[in-house]
DNA sequence: ATATGTGCAAATCCTTTGCATAGAA
DNA sequence: TTCTATGCAAAGGATTTGCACATAT
């Protein structure tokens, strides 16, 4: 565990501190992992694979989609990102890896962060014997007022 | 699945009764959409296609792939059915309507209810300005425990 | 008859994978 | 070197779709 170069972890990254953060991590630091974490670690965000593909075009930057998904998965697994397993149609890496929950918009897919102080899970449900929580997911879906 | 409550609609169901729900939702009531009824709304359970399709072929009834996907969906679209998006590798089903949360074993995808009355969400989330709740999901992931 | 439903296969979409090449230690 | 990462295209798996045939009212 890191916890050495940034606090919040979410201050706008020198090309030296993302390299750091990776290394911390055990990840090598790559032209194309430094161009990801660049993009995504700098603040709080959901991103998709496409997404990062996308913004990296517009940044003239050419990563293959392979890379993409590689290396989001690679930074998940490391605890540089939190895998958000609750969209059928695409998987979600939240930079933000505290506890919270999220609101998704169910028209366009976008997810917003819920104020963690808004809403709170109340009461210990009883696990099944043998197991230990590895995760909660709280979504509110919401969708334009009708009428 | 001990039934050991019978939450609303989860009666044993004779094919009358089937008929019956089926035409009072507004659907059809065909051969194979009476099949599918009687195996998933009978209690409260969570399915997916490929479960479905194995039950019934089990039971000696050929139903097309595209039909078991068809008629799921058509139960969740007229209400007989609550649709979970909360894997990202199959599409479940719940035949329990009720608001409630859900454990999911994250080895096994082998999905849970979560005792209604002991867990609770707490507060009002300020929503996005003109939309309104679609639903809300709460997965509690659980794993063997460790050590 | 006339509108609906079913089944098969092909098509889709997201994601992963195999393998040859390129880069880092 | 020697190990690891990248990129391309193909593979994979769940779900949807087009269309001809069957069914129901």
């Amino acid at each position: 565990m890191p916890a050495s170069s940034t606090p919040l972890g979410h201050e706008p990254l020198s090309q030296e501190a993302l390299r750091a953060r990776l290394t911390a991590h055990g990840i090598g630091a790559t032209a194309q992992r430094l161009e990801i974490a660049a993009l995504v670690l700098s603040e709080p965000q959901h991103v998709t694979a496409e997404i990062v593909l996308s913004r990296l075009g517009a940044l003239g930057r050419r990563v293959s989609k392979a890379t993409v998904y590689n290396t989001l998965n690679l930074f998940a697994a490391r605890g540089l990102l939190r895998t958000l397993a609750i969209d059928p149609d695409v998987t979600w890496f939240d930079s933000n890896t505290d506890a919270h929950f999220h609101i998704q918009h169910v028209d366009s897919g976008e997810l917003v962060d819920l104020d963690p102080h808004s809403v709170r899970l109340v009461g210990l449900p009883p696990l099944p014997p043998g197991t230990e929580v590895a995760g909660i997911e709280v979504v509110i879906r919401v969708r334009a007022q009708t009428g």
